[in-house]
DNA sequence: CAAGTGTACTTGTTAGACAATATTCGAGTT
DNA sequence: AACTCGAATATTGTCTAACAAGTACACTTG
């Protein structure tokens, strides 16, 4: 027995914990995930670790085509072109609106203090404060449907994330200093320039990440 | 057997059906569907009605709990408020980005000019070219990402029109006036107005909806 | 009539098996 | 020696059968 996992669902315990291992890098990308290899992995029988796998294609964090086995999904600079513009999409649009009810989120606000107080610590470690801060801005508008959108989103962003390895690259304090500029043009209630920052923003992490990608590709 | 369906993947093709079913109202609000029930109507074992129905929860076309039988989602006007808002949030940032770049989407084109020639048929009949039209303004974007979440929504769109019974109270001339207001506007590169016609578009078909499901509940 | 209990139904998970398809490796040919 | 074709192997898709566990409903009992 490797590893016993004990929870209400035993499959959602596995896609959990398989989740957490492609976050943490320990699967990397195109790693592949035969259903034999998880159901004996975690002592399970074969069905059970093939709906887990399930899970995570639908998810979009594994990829498979049919009788082919399952892979950490690879990320090319296209794909993140998309990912990053599909968030600029709906999170421009939220914060305009916030903007237009002048509403600044405080788990937004708390969350960028969090990001300013590790200015020092390894640049990894802002990867959650980062995502917290743009969680908290679309989860403000209090709408269950557009939340699930973002944060399945969110999921490939992580993917993303663990890929690139040289995290340095990351100005820390200037990150901060954009989510501030955004909470201050919806404090001012300015939506479009609320949006504009927030595109920049976004455009700006967009290209940094594509860049690496295609680096390491090419 | 009482139907057999031939496809690449079984699995796939009672999907298929049992969407069908839902949407053409033959399995209506709050109907039960239990595994055993699926995989005897398909003639195929349990464990592929399973997966069948666990592929339609997670469309959200149907729902349920731990140990409980699968029902057909129950729609609520609260439910219908966070999908058209969620459709808003989306579409209006769509429609504003498509402005800006005075791209009109030939496709929504064609498919207002479909609505405008059914105004004397069925109402039920608007639905499809209705949901073309706004299904083009989001692919014009051609961002997969995109495209994929605006797709989820509408499934449960879907759903709420099969719900109302009384559809003839759509205006389908009004119906396609606003359309063509929204590429008018987009046409003349007013992001500002192309947003605020397709947000006024969305909301009247919010509160017409919601005031149905209301009405049926209360 | 109300409350607790028990039974039937349904789902969660497992085991084992077979068919169909992918992949890989080897043999034969050019 | 390189390439192509074919066979062996691995992997997935699906099935049957079964048991455990949890829910819901009816039935008994107070």
């Amino acid at each position: 027995m490797s590893q016993r996992v004990t929870a209400l669902s035993i499959i959602d315990a596995i896609v959990a914990d398989l989740r957490r291992r492609i976050y943490q890098g320990e699967l990397t990308q195109g790693a592949a995930l035969t259903e034999a290899e998880v159901a004996a992995n975690y002592d399970v029988a074969r069905p059970t670790a093939k709906a887990a796998i399930e899970r995570l294609v639908s998810e979009s964090l594994l990829e498979r085509g049919a009788h082919k086995t399952a892979r950490v999904k690879t990320l090319g600079a296209d794909s993140v072109r998309d990912i990053y513009f599909a968030r600029a999409y709906l999170e421009s649009e939220v914060v305009r609106r916030l903007a237009r009810n002048t509403t600044v989120p405080p788990a937004a606000v708390s969350a960028n203090a969090e990001i300013t107080a590790r200015t020092s610590r390894p640049a990894t470690d802002i990867i959650e404060p980062d995502m917290m801060f743009h969680t908290a801005l679309v989860d403000a508008m209090q709408n269950k449907r557009t939340s699930a959108m973002y944060r399945s989103l969110l999921g490939e962003v992580r993917l993303c994330m663990t890929r690139v390895q040289s995290l340095e690259l990351l100005d820390t304090a200037q990150i901060a200093a954009e989510h501030a500029a955004i909470l201050e043009r919806i404090a001012a209630g300015d939506p479009e320039g609320a949006a504009n920052v927030l595109d920049g923003h976004l455009a700006h992490a967009r290209e940094l990440l594509a860049a690496q990608l295609e680096a390491a590709s090419g």
